[in-house]
DNA sequence: CGCTTCTTTCAGAAATTTGTGAAGTTAAGG
DNA sequence: CCTTAACTTCACAAATTTCTGAAAGAAGCG
């Protein structure tokens, strides 16, 4: 074992796992409120602030004090909406989940499923109402509202890409 | 009572109680999947689909075959988050609730509260965990994403006020 | 091939959320 | 003021969701 770096000036040679705790789960906590089902809050908020962008389900379960079972869930949800990727440790059968930093939030905006299924229910009922009814126009509205929402992002999220570039260079 | 009307050129002289309920019971599922709760959902699909944008109290719960202390919940998480505003009736104790169609969607992206709690969140993460780690840049970044955005849906919105102007004038 | 290590699935216990009836509160209208 | 219509609050029952332990299922490694 070599000695241990612990000059301020030298970046965190070791995580203070309280602070890391912390953190997790005031972040999960948000996300919570924000409609995501607690475990998955809580192994995404983990994976957000490891160092590697990455844990095992051993290292996750021993963090959050979850079951694999639990881990397990969590994980199946987080890669359904595509906001973490598991990847096969090589040699070896642990399997390893890896937040994208950028690949993340892009999932956040590519809610495209749920819109357009918000578009397709307005429509029906732009066309059961009548187009000519004041529901009818309402609706229509609003569909309108979502579709160019829809367009727009795409614009938006072209700009973020140069910003980024710029700001955060890999 | 007058003849009904039942010309195909007619607009809807009365509404299908049916067609109403399919497309409030089809919307407020989609709601629900995106995080709100059962009857807020589906209070608030009945006033889009409402002709006036009103409804009370009494027919909500008659239309929905809910109680009145379901409606009064439903009604107090929906004008907490800016969807619907309650009105008084003059001259009655009945109270009515309305769905401003420009009003509610704009409360839609005004999740401020929430995006800026998340960036609370993320900045405390940067601090803790050392703005110069791996773990502190990525949380960095995605700040820096939240922000960005924060910006550009300002912009958006104006764009949206005009080409709503053009195309759904009052 | 079988052993071992890790992950997933499943059934059920525990906790949380949701909706109701009933009592309580407010305010219109006599 | 008192009555009464309407909404709200509260405690509880019901339904749903969430997490776990246990068993079953893959996949590397000898």
């Amino acid at each position: 074992m070599p000695d241990r770096v612990r000059g301020m000036t030298e970046p965190s040679a070791e995580r203070d796992p309280e602070s890391v705790s912390r953190f997790v789960e005031h972040f999960a906590a948000q996300l919570t409120e924000a409609g995501m089902p607690r475990m998955p809050s809580r192994v995404f908020g983990a994976l957000l602030a490891s160092d590697a962008g990455t844990l095992t389900s051993a290292e996750l379960g021993d963090q959050l004090k979850i079951s694999p079972a639990a881990v397990s869930g969590a994980v199946r949800y987080l890669a359904q909406v595509h906001m973490v990727s598991r990847e096969r440790e090589p040699g070896s059968r642990r399997e390893r989940y890896r937040v994208h930093s950028d690949q993340w939030y892009e999932a956040l905006t590519n809610r495209e499923a749920i819109i357009k299924r918000w578009e397709d229910a307005l429509r029906e009922g732009v066309t059961s109402l009548g187009a000519d009814t004041p529901a009818g126009r309402r609706l229509a509205e609003t569909l309108g509202f979502f579709e160019f929402i829809e367009e727009e992002l795409v614009g938006v999220m072209e700009r973020w890409r140069v910003h980024r570039e710029q700001k955060y260079p890999r």
